[in-house]
DNA sequence: TTTCTAGATGTTAGCGCTAACATTTTGCTT
DNA sequence: AAGCAAAATGTTAGCGCTAACATCTAGAAA
């Protein structure tokens, strides 16, 4: 019998159900959405409510028969469940909060994506915000967030307004922070270095003895981390010549392209440009190309974040390497133990960095 | 006096209010969540429960000094409204669901975001699922996002499996699809029309009377729509020489890197190559690059999207422009228009695409 | 003054689900 | 056959909010 397979039960479609309900449990109202509930289920069923909802949440608490009866009839009244409902009553709505400072930067987007699969498999749903380059919509996103209860919230960088850090440490629902280190996280912490990537590529850059170095950065707290480690250890090791161009974030090819383009006009010759993102890299090659500089023969070009492409381009990039998917997947297990109360054996996980070597410089 | 400010309300650090709310009301069971409720911030204001409500759902419904009064309890207990509860009561989610093929591709995020910016304006907030690229995914996706009930749908693309067409048609949630055309939406369409852009490419190509035409493209139904229409429109004009790669999809700078080359190996030697993504245009350029061949005079390049570096590259990218943004900023208009119960004038829209003529080809 | 009305506020009863406890059934031992 | 623990199922009472209706208040009109 098919009846109104898939449905969310649209009033008068589930005629014959609604009937059996009536003479069980209490009666509709007006209120009601009309969509089809475990009430309508159990009916089908044969059993009560909270028997389905058991065999829905914890089958292993079910007779085997009952289960099968269950399955059947949901698959007939084509129940979906509803998670404001269950959320309330359990106080877990199986959402987790995702903040990334740009959506369609598939530098984060990689990092977040393994995330939410982890958690899928474990019966969360992501939900996801724009968040980190703009502190002043940082607020109210997060209260918006908030009124949905999340079980766990995962923020990209460890940077937040005081405002921000209260309201997150206040609630008491557990948080990774990502792509940055720290001593004191909220909760927990899975990244690396910054500070030890901007010396990592001093000493790259230094041995690579180049007669110039040039810094395309954007604007955003963990590359100015890079950059002020960077330039105060190139400084130590007596390379005096850094020339530094700012961009905003987020970062992108006509960025890098007009970077590089400044970088130029105000002399940088012959060298190596290290740039804060591998698009970035690319916008400035794109510059290059355009002038006939040779690369890596008369500008070398480093990135950072070793994307899909990076590899592939022509020269291939120099860049800088970091697991954004293990961090993904060690932030979604943390979380998980955390969320299921079980210890977290290292709230501070450090996945490092290394440089990649390739033709670009 | 500052109190618990900026927060959830965890147990014992509101014990004053705790104990106010005793006296009033009923008291707290062990199944409360410890957050501070609608109750808490009353009796703090001096009203009811349902007066706090209206003041922070329609404060025109209330006095302008309650209304302040409510507002200023609501900033000392740091309440933070429980949209589970609110969403189940009212049976408005203040959730749209929104379904892309995949995060972290630019060209899908700037219509998501747009759509999304508006729809915040409304008050909704977006649950993203990556969607459409994968068939047997979609119906659990489906099923999950439609748990959380929400009270709209974006979708990417109008071809779905006959399932979800089926859950989605019985909900009767307002819906648009958007990225395509037909002239029988499950509700409302907003995008262009892929098969004229097929027609539009060939005829753009046979004015360039180019020797050869090259087809790299990705292996989704847009992408089909548009080489079937290609190809028989340049059989209809007699270009009978077209070699076709396909490639998977999302479509990356590899796959078109790894594309060109195929096709160069299959003889392509001099003509237009049009690819199905600006991504695919830009591997194929490096592979161009690669081999020293030039970029247009031997052979061309012509992408698809129009993303923000096309038109920055060396040489910039000829390629087809629809706006995106403006899919998104319609999308969120008619899905709020049908979700307030008014009549959407257009339920089918196109928004058209234009040629961009640059320098690769 | 009374009457009326609109606006402001309050009361009640769920929304659909699950925690917590209560009861029944089952399968086993003695 | 009785007794008992474990497994299976059921009952009750909310979770925190808002729709719907009820009541109250202030100010205008008669």
């Amino acid at each position: 019998m098919e009846m109104g397979s898939g449905r969310l039960g649209l009033p008068g479609q589930v005629e014959t159900m609604r009937e059996a309900t009536k003479t069980r449990g209490k009666k509709r109202t007006s209120r009601a959405s009309g969509a089809v509930t475990l009430e309508d289920v159990s009916a089908r069923a044969g059993g009560s409510a909270i028997t389905v909802s058991r065999g829905l949440q914890r089958p292993e608490k079910v007779a085997p028969a009952t289960r099968e009866r269950v399955k059947k009839a949901i698959a007939e009244t084509g129940y979906v469940p509803n998670l404001l409902a269950g959320g309330l009553a359990s106080r877990r709505s199986r959402l987790i909060a995702a903040f990334v400072p740009s959506l369609g930067n598939s530098v984060y987007s990689e990092t977040v994506k393994e995330f939410g699969e982890r958690l899928k498999e474990a019966g969360y749903q992501i939900l996801l915000g724009e968040f980190g380059f703009d502190r002043d919509a940082e607020r109210s996103l997060l209260e918006a967030v908030m009124s949905r209860r999340p079980d766990g919230i995962l923020l990209t960088g460890i940077h937040h307004s005081v405002d921000c850090r209260r309201l997150l440490k206040a609630t008491g629902i557990p948080i990774v922070e990502t792509w940055d280190l720290t001593d004191r996280p909220l909760d927990i912490v899975v990244g690396f270095s910054h500070q030890r990537i901007g010396e990592a590529v001093a000493d790259f850059l230094y041995r690579k003895n180049c007669r110039q170095v040039g810094l395309l950065t954007g604007r955003d707290d963990r590359a100015k981390t890079r950059q002020a480690a960077m330039t105060s250890r190139l400084k130590k090791l007596g390379m005096e010549k850094i020339e530094v161009v700012e961009v905003d974030v987020p970062t992108s090819f006509r960025l890098g392209r007009e970077g590089m383009a400044e970088l130029i006009s105000r002399g940088f010759k012959e060298g190596i440009v290290a740039c804060s993102s591998d698009t970035l890299a690319q916008g400035a090659l794109a510059e290059l190309n355009a002038r006939s500089i040779q690369v890596p023969g008369t500008i070398g070009l480093m990135g950072l974040g070793d994307q899909d492409y990076a590899a592939h381009m022509h020269p291939a990039l120099t860049t800088i390497r970091f697991d954004r998917v293990a961090m993904g997947r060690h932030a979604a297990e943390s979380l998980l133990k955390r969320i299921d109360g079980l210890p977290v054996e290292n709230p501070v996980m450090d996945i490092g960095f290394e440089i990649v070597e390739r033709d670009s410089c």
